[in-house]
DNA sequence: TATTGTTATACTCTATAACTATA
DNA sequence: TATAGTTATAGAGTATAACAATA
């Protein structure tokens, strides 16, 4: 259990975090926004898979998986087909144009971080992979929960906009 | 130096940490996206400031900054007001009002950290803290350089959505 | 002429709800 | 009746450009 004041720092960081997020997605090609790219990215290490698996993987709603998948299937880059086994389904996979995509962003992804991080160590990098990989896997669980909503008072100040 | 392989998987956990960043953004009051939140917590931490220095802790354009302090000024939140050494210029400050919604804020952070980090020990949530300031320093010089543009060119696979 | 901040516009991403087709 | 996926709508966040006021 870690200290009241190192959530409040961790919360910050996770905020600000933002920014190199979006620096990450400037350097992609214009036609593929950063959703896309992610799309592709787990299509090609899991294989083919079903919208809700794929939905499940970004941990976003299906719907907005729905409009991301019809994005890069419309530009080619990956093929939908049948699911013989359920005709509700749809099975998704990559492209040999989805796949030449993939080692462009790959090669972008990997330019820019290098120029970013020249002066981190191999151990530097692994060590926050390891440790962002940690932090996902503890949120994960608990996107099956009830909604936490403990605060959400008539007595709490954020519902005293006007005082 | 890292591997290439280990830059690529810090690109994939770096867009996949949004499901965590969007389980925080949920747990805030309503009243109060996730944009305030940033904007009063830098206030709390760096006191007094301009709307430039506000923009460029935020690592956003001005332009958006305007309308997040627009929102958390309409609240009551903070206070706005002329700089008496340029009169373009305008100082914000934190209202007791937007004191007491930072509390609240922070008991949200502490409690839902808290829940979901249970298992984390006070140096892995220390280590993560500093590698992802450390991340974000690395990426903060490169904002004044030249917009990095080397591959955009017309025989990119990018550039060939009908293939 | 340059800078500070605001506003208008457009684009990306996400969630909820309503809908179709199939299980 | 329930589930897989799509579409419509709404809302948050950001960037660019045009603008006003001041340095």
């Amino acid at each position: 259990m870690a200290a009241h004041s190192q959530y409040e720092e961790l919360a910050r960081q996770l905020s600000a975090i933002g920014a190199v997020k979006r620096e990450m997605g400037r350097i992609l090609p214009q036609c593929c926004p950063p959703a896309s790219a992610g799309v592709l990215t787990l299509l090609d290490r899991h294989g083919e898979m079903r919208m809700s698996q794929l939905a499940e993987l970004l941990a976003i709603d299906m719907s907005v998986t729905s409009r991301h998948v019809a994005h890069v299937a419309e530009r080619g880059w990956i093929e939908r087909r049948p699911d013989p086994a359920d005709k509700r389904s749809r099975l998704l996979r990559l492209t040999p144009s989805g796949r030449e995509l993939l080692a462009e962003l790959s090669e972008r992804y990997t330019q820019t971080l290098a120029r970013y991080l020249h002066d981190w160590t191999d151990t530097d990098v692994g060590h926050l992979v390891e440790l962002l990989a940690r932090l996902r896997t503890s949120f994960g669980d608990c996107r099956t929960r009830a909604p936490y909503d403990p605060l959400d008072s008539p007595t709490s100040p954020a519902r005293t906009p006007t005082g």
